[in-house]
DNA sequence: ATGGACCTTCCCATCGTGGGAAGGTCAAGG
DNA sequence: CCTTGACCTTCCCACGATGGGAAGGTCCAT
């Protein structure tokens, strides 16, 4: 199977493999005469946990570790459960960044007439030193 | 006030300051006979509206249309409000997507046990053709 | 043999920020 | 007057993850 399938298939771009390639979070594809690299369904399986991991929104980084005890027969369970934990408190913080960016942005807006004047709660707030 | 201190005072990187500049974002500030950019009141409290927007988590993009409204002396507050309206959705979004992220997660998580033994329910899940 | 669909590598762009090198300027103190 | 250190300048590189596209090679079907 070309790149190009194997892409299809995983629902990872051909593009984001050669980069996963040459990053060195899967190993070198194997290739024909011709230099093209080739796929076999464990590749498929690979690429397809590497997206899975994405959509649940660990970073590369943290997939090398994912793919790391993925492979390991030997692995402890609790060190998947940690880095997964570690990961929803990053996900938390975000979250919770966010909110309290909705929270302010929310009260200028209700403060906010926004008709055709030019007063407008929102840049009074944006313009104040102490804001 | 050279830009350490327009840094300084304004809380934003004199990094930023000039790289502000060279994009377009504010003016090009005075100089010195030696090349020394210097900033006064004014652009200190360009600098702070800058700094406020970003911690709501405005774009650069986004910035710049509040600071045009902000000098507009005949701008509508409707127009401020329909942006900011706009960036509370986009978090919305962001907020939602990554609420379900660590839904799964959690979900996930809470099956796998966590021990010293090698089964993962988060792995399992991961490398679940069907995702 | 030719065309089109594929593949290769390589470079560039995003977005906002930081790091750092190489060199110029300025002010204070010896 | 000279040195020292803190500042300033421009320029390039890096991040993270992804996409776009150019220039050129390969493969297969007509």
């Amino acid at each position: 199977m070309n790149i190009g399938a194997a892409a299809k298939a995983s629902g990872v771009s051909a593009k984001m493999i050669r980069y996963y390639e040459s990053i060195g979070l899967i190993g070198q594809a194997h290739r024909t005469e011709a230099g093209y690299r080739t796929y076999g369904q464990d590749d498929l399986r690979t690429l397809g946990f590497i997206r899975h991991s994405r959509e649940l929104g660990f970073s590369l980084a943290e997939v090398t570790r994912l793919l790391a005890l993925w492979r390991d027969d030997d692995r402890a369970s609790a060190d998947v459960k940690k880095l997964a934990m570690a990961h929803i408190e990053e996900i938390d913080r975000k979250i919770a960044h966010m909110a309290a960016m909705r929270d302010t942005l929310v009260k200028l807006a209700d403060c906010c007439h926004g008709d055709g004047h030019p007063d407008c709660s929102i840049l009074d707030a944006l313009s104040q030193s102490a804001g």
